[in-house]
DNA sequence: ACATTGACCTGAGAGC
DNA sequence: TGCTCTCAGGTCAATG
């Protein structure tokens, strides 16, 4: 599930929730979701330092510990953040927990054990071992630095969105989303795309993951304009009301309206 | 350079 | 009820 407007969402949950508390024990529970790093040397070098402030990439979220060092949480399909106290039960698939001094525990749960967790020194170096683009909802991302990523591409629109080493943090949902409102085909070649459609799919682009934001991610709090409530067969455009359509894109199910795309 | 496919994982839901 | 099949918001490697 986590594509950039989740990550953020989980980002301001940690902040309320998590930020500030004193860690008396780190539990990993499978080194699946481990990266770069062993239980052995988080139960070593987690505890007795204190959560500290978190920054976001695309996908990728970033903890502060006490200042020393950061680490990086990738959401994978099934990734997510749970706070809870010691009277309430945990989460259903915890990865890692943290135990804070205070009584309560944030866990990092992953059913399908696809995310990941790594310790690093420095984001900027991670972000460039990952060979990520820069963050789809950065504010310096001008309408020429969006142009110049996907003008010189060949590959279908979608495609060129989900593309983590062009712009990173658009997912397979949100791709859909922006295409939507930008009135674009997924399937289109970006070499064919006009000025008129560059510039509508970075303005959506930008609308569209702060108002999923807004949103909390939630499909019933989304814009009646969206697309994301209604990709189901059967679904209906809430523009037309023409049913959508599914096709697949770079592997990935991906739903349009054949009359407004 | 790009599309496609399968692998990595687990579980929910559909159809029988 | 239980089985099988397909699918799921991510990423990576191999193949054409």
């Amino acid at each position: 599930m986590p594509e950039l407007p989740d990550v953020e969402v989980f980002k301001r949950y940690y902040e309320r929730k998590a930020q500030g508390k004193f860690v008396s024990e780190v539990r990993p529970k499978d080194d699946k979701v481990l990266g770069n790093v062993s239980a052995a040397s988080l139960r070593e070098r987690i505890p007795e330092n204190r959560t500290g402030k978190s920054s976001r990439h695309g996908k990728h979220l970033f903890v502060e510990m006490s200042g020393k060092f950061w680490l990086a949480f990738h959401f994978g399909m099934t990734g997510y953040f749970c706070f809870y106290r010691e009277d309430e039960p945990p989460s259903d698939h915890p990865r890692l927990i943290f135990d804070f001094e205070e009584g309560s525990h944030l866990a990092f749960d992953c059913q399908r054990r696809l995310g990941e967790i790594n310790l690093i020194g420095d984001k900027k170096d991670f972000v460039e071992s990952k060979g990520l683009g820069p963050d789809a909802l950065n504010a310096d991302l001008s309408l020429d630095d969006f142009k110049e990523v996907f003008s010189g591409s060949r590959a279908m629109a979608k495609s060129a969105l989900m593309d983590q080493s062009k712009l990173a943090g658009v997912g397979n949902i949100y791709a859909d989303e922006i295409l939507f409102q930008a009135g674009v085909h997924p399937r289109e070649k970006c070499s064919d795309l006009s000025d008129e459609e560059f510039k509508e799919i970075y303005e959506q682009m930008a609308r569209v993951l702060e108002q999923a934001i807004d949103a909390e991610v939630k499909p019933d709090k989304m814009p009646e304009d969206f697309l994301l409530p209604h990709r189901e067969p059967g679904g209906r455009c809430p523009k037309c009301s023409k049913e959508v359509e599914k096709v697949k894109v770079s592997g990935r199910g991906s739903y349009f309206c054949p009359s407004c795309q």
